[in-house]
DNA sequence: TCGCGCTATGACAACGTTATCTTATCGGCC
DNA sequence: GGCCGATAAGATAACGTTGTCATAGCGCGA
């Protein structure tokens, strides 16, 4: 027994090739009749038609690709499950491209990558969303993208994205609610725009509280648990140390907390910390994380949701950041 | 500008269309003079043969489906990266299907998978591995498939695995050297086979060193977090208590250590805790984990690679584990 | 009544590869 | 010298869909 061809389809519905396509691309001028005959035969042979031949014959291939260099785990598989999500509504097909954003070979890979697959659209994930010869390639081809918080070119493609600046500034503004005065911030990897849209919520927030900004209180992180143990080491090194350290990503707050474990420094009674984008991790931590919830998720169900529903036409779309108070912030020791 | 074809590849080589798909599929009886010709085109032309084309003209579409039901993002993130760089060796794409093993529609879902991505081969991951259903309709359909962590059937299909008895077994023995006596163990989720290996090889330990079995020091976990806190206040709440714990995964060993901070119990000092996994989040918890690393990534490429090297002749490969010393276990207290 | 536009259906080519079959050339051996 | 097997290359038919064009019926206004 081999598989069922649209041939074999038109034949049981007693119907033309030509009948059966239409109905199953859901195009107009089908009657009710005809329409019912055919489903019949579909369901009856269990028939699924081909993606190859789909593909070749017509100028969609039902794939969509996902673009990333990112090494969290937690990123990238809800990412995936967001994206994933969508398609699978459409009935479309998700193909994954890790790679290097500094791999001379980047672009070619891309390139490769679309003419092979002949894929309708590209998701881009920080920060490949910003590698400015990727993006040309893209725009040599005239292929669909959306990219997932870009920091370059906005208006050059279809982006969805969270209010970052807001963000860091609703923690910064909750940790100064709480009596806090000094504060430390770990910013993220400079190859990440986020990184810098985090640092300005952090010194608008501070401003407006009328404290001071002391740079002394920033100290460079990249996203990781080590470089925020390392950078919550120099901060509770300092003379003057902070009662509070914000960290740009859950997994630096972790090493901000087993800085502090080790240091003897208990959290959140001597210090508090913040971390930012509530994965799995925050709550997975003792004590867990107050931290902003960045919808993961959402962004990228909300990017392929883009793709499919306006294709080229850019679009742009702004998800909702959240501030989750959990165990690791408190007020100051008075 | 379009696409480069297979027919501009010859007009520009000066050969048949023929002579350049049997240089790309590396076929045999072709002169070295042909080779450097068509070579010399495509590279200069750039282009990349249509999967579609080939996939529905030959009888292969170099494609592998990875199929999981597994919510750990780190498990799947690096059995991703395994596959994934198998795959990317050998030109290969791989397709992600996430599924249910509860949903009625598993086995049409694969099915529909297998007929419209006309998939070269499977692998799937546990609890997926051990559905009946789902294993009859790959068969039925004469698929190579690949299993990883098999529970049943095991010389149905190829498999690559890690000795989880003797996991186990090793990181008892090694709680047992410190000196405890009382070990606890939280068991993994009753759907995957790993979880009755894992606490045959507790068992094997104990019984060796001459330890009585207590039924009461055994308590079910799900391999997540939460289960993994219960698990321990219900330990910790024993007349007489552990001194230490082997949660069946990290993630249950990270609840386990929340638990122990919450009731004011040290780590490692009054308490040991161990996992099993070695996936980062061992090294993000404070403190890090003793742990068994079992090499998720190494099982990922292996299975892709049994599948491409080997196809439908059942193969089978044990990949070592290893028992990982951190900061979370230390001998009793006296 | 004619012709026009809309609906509904089918015949057939096209998509870019691989598979199959055929042909041509070259040595070596009886 | 003729025949055979091995090597090298090409012509042409698939593969299973969608795109394009043709055709037929029907209602409606001129």
């Amino acid at each position: 027994m081999t598989r069922a061809t649209i041939k074999d389809v038109s034949r049981v519905a007693g119907v033309s090739i030509k009948t059966v396509s239409r109905v199953l691309n859901k195009e107009r001028y089908v009657s009710d009749d005809m329409r019912q005959k055919v489903e019949e035969a579909v369901a009856r042979l269990n028939y699924h038609p081909s993606l190859a031949a789909r593909t070749l014959a017509g100028r969609r291939s039902f794939q969509i690709g996902l673009i990333h260099d990112n090494p969290s785990p937690y990123y990238i598989f809800n990412m995936q499950a967001g994206v994933g999500q969508r398609c699978r509504e459409a009935n479309f097909r998700m193909i994954i491209q890790p790679c290097d954003i500094n791999s001379p070979g980047l672009v070619d890979d891309i390139g490769a990558l679309i003419d092979q697959a002949q894929l309708d659209g590209i998701i881009m994930t920080p920060p490949v969303t910003d590698v400015g010869t990727a993006l040309a390639e893209l725009f040599r081809r005239k292929i669909p993208v959306v990219r997932v918080q870009p920091g370059t070119d906005l208006t050059a493609t279809s982006a969805v994205y969270i209010d970052n600046v807001q963000a860091a500034d609703d923690m910064t503004a909750y940790l100064i609610s709480l009596g806090h005065r000094r504060i430390g911030l770990v910013t993220g990897h400079a190859n990440y725009f986020a990184s810098g849209q985090r640092l300005t919520g952090y010194r608008q927030a501070l401003q407006r509280a009328g404290i001071g900004f002391d740079a002394a209180l920033v100290q460079p992180g990249q996203f990781d648990f080590q470089s925020g143990a390392a950078a919550a080491e120099a901060l509770l090194a300092l003379a003057e140390p902070p009662t509070a350290i914000f960290a740009s990503s859950d997994e630096m707050a972790a090493g901000v907390l087993a800085a502090a474990h080790r240091l003897g420094v208990s959290v959140p009674e001597q210090l508090s910390v913040a971390g930012f984008d509530d994965t799995d991790l925050a709550q997975v931590v003792w004590p867990s994380l107050t931290t902003i919830r960045q919808p993961i998720r959402d962004l990228g169900y909300a990017a392929a949701d883009l793709l499919l529903e306006f294709g080229e036409t850019i679009e742009r779309r702004q998800l909702p950041h959240e501030l989750i108070v959990r165990g690791s912030t408190a007020g100051p020791k008075t």
